[in-house]
DNA sequence: GTCTATACAGTGATAGAC
DNA sequence: GTCTATCACTGTATAGAC
C-alpha cells in the first residue's frame, strides 16, 4: 500500500512536468505514457478518471506545496512580515524557475481547461492572495488590492519571462515589485 | 479582389474570437467552421496553411491594431506623455474587456503553440515595452524596466481577472500600477 | 469559391492476456 | 498491477462535385 502511494506520487510529480511542457491539452497520454514510464493500463490504475484525474492530482500536489512551502510561512507570527515576504519572494522565484518558468495555475487559467479546473484555480489564487496580507502589519488600507497586485506581477512575469525566453524578467519584475510594495507598507 | 479580401478579414475577425475561446490547441476546426460560417473548403481555400496559417492571421492582425491604436499613440509627440500613458491604459483595458479578458498573446506564450509563434509573441511585446518608454520623460534610469513591470501588470492582471472571474481585477490592477508608475516618473 | 465526402493519423479510453 | 491490442471517436487535411 505505501509502495503504491509512492510510486503514484511519483507518477503526479513526472505528470506534473508532462503538463508544464505541453500543456494539458498538449499532453496525450502517449506522451504522458513515455515521460511517466507507464504504460496506459498502469495510469488508468492510478487515475481512474483518466487525464482529469491525472491533472486534478498534479493541481492538489501543487497547491498542498504552496500551502506547506508558501502561505503557511506568509502567516507564521515566528518572523517578521517584510522576511516572510521576501522569504516568499525567494521561494517563487526559485520554484517557478526550476519549473521551466511556468505557473500551471496560471497557464490552466488563461487555457481552454480553465473552466474545468475553475475551483482549484480561484482557491490557488484566493489563498495565496489572502495568506500574502497575514504578511502585511496590521491597519494596511486596501491590503486585498495590494497583495492582488503582487500575486497578478508575478504571474505577469512569468508570461512575459515565457514570451521573452528570459529569467531574468521574472526575477527583475518580482523584486522590483517587492520594493513598491514594502515602500507603500511602510507608508 | 477585395470582396476577397474583405471576406477574408471578417474570416480573421471571427477567427480572433474562436481563438480566444477556446485557446489553439482547442480550436478544431469543426467549431472554426462553425463560429466563422465557413466550410473547411471555403478555410483552406483563404488559409492554405491551415489551423497555423489562421492563428498567424490572427496574431498579425492583433499585432497591426496594437501599433495603430496602443503603440503609435504612445509615441505620438501630440500629447505629453503622462496623457498617453493614461490613454493607452484606457485603450487596452476596453480592448481585453470587451474581448473576454483575453490577451491571444500572452495566452500563447503560456501554451504549448509557444515555440510556434515565438517570433511574433516576442515582437508583440518588445514592441509595447519600447513604445511606452517613448512616452516617459527624457533621463529617466530604467526605463526599460519600469515599461517591463507595467506591460507584465497587465498581463498578471489578466489572468488574474480570468482565474477570479472577475473584470474588476484588471481594471483595478492596471490602473494601481499606473499609479506607481507615474509617480516614479515624476520622482 | 464553396460545399460534401473522405482519407488517415492520432486521440482518450477500455478489455483482456499475463 | 502492468502491458498490448483494440475500440470508437475526433483531429487536420485533402479531393472532387458543383
Amino acid at each position: 500500500m505505501p509502495r503504491v502511494m509512492t510510486e503514484r506520487a511519483d507518477a503526479v510529480l513526472a505528470l506534473a512536468g508532462v503538463f508544464r511542457t505541453y500543456g494539458y491539452g498538449g499532453a496525450s497520454l502517449a506522451a504522458i505514457s513515455q515521460h511517466t514510464g507507464l504504460g496506459k493500463g498502469s495510469l488508468y490504475n492510478f487515475f481512474p478518471g483518466g487525464k482529469e484525474e491525472m491533472a486534478e492530482a498534479v493541481l492538489e500536489q501543487v497547491a498542498i506545496w504552496f500551502q506547506d512551502e508558501v502561505y503557511r510561512p506568509l502567516r507564521s507570527p515566528d518572523r517578521p512580515g517584510p522576511e516572510r515576504i521576501t522569504a516568499m519572494i525567494e521561494t517563487v522565484e526559485w520554484y517557478f524557475t526550476s519549473r521551466q518558468l511556468v505557473c500551471l495555475f496560471g497557464a490552466f487559467a488563461l487555457g481552454q481547461e480553465r473552466e474545468r479546473f475553475a475551483v482549484r484555480i480561484r482557491g490557488y489564487f484566493t489563498d495565496w492572495i489572502a495568506a500574502l496580507q497575514a504578511a502585511f502589519p496590521e491597519g494596511i488600507e486596501d491590503a486585498g488590492q495590494l497583495a492582488t497586485d503582487l500575486v497578478a506581477t508575478i504571474q505577469g512575469a512569468l508570461v512575459l519571462a515565457r514570451a521573452l525566453d528570459d529569467p531574468d524578467v521574472l526575477k527583475g519584475t518580482i523584486e522590483r515589485a517587492y520594493v513598491v510594495l514594502a515602500d507603500r507598507l511602510a507608508h
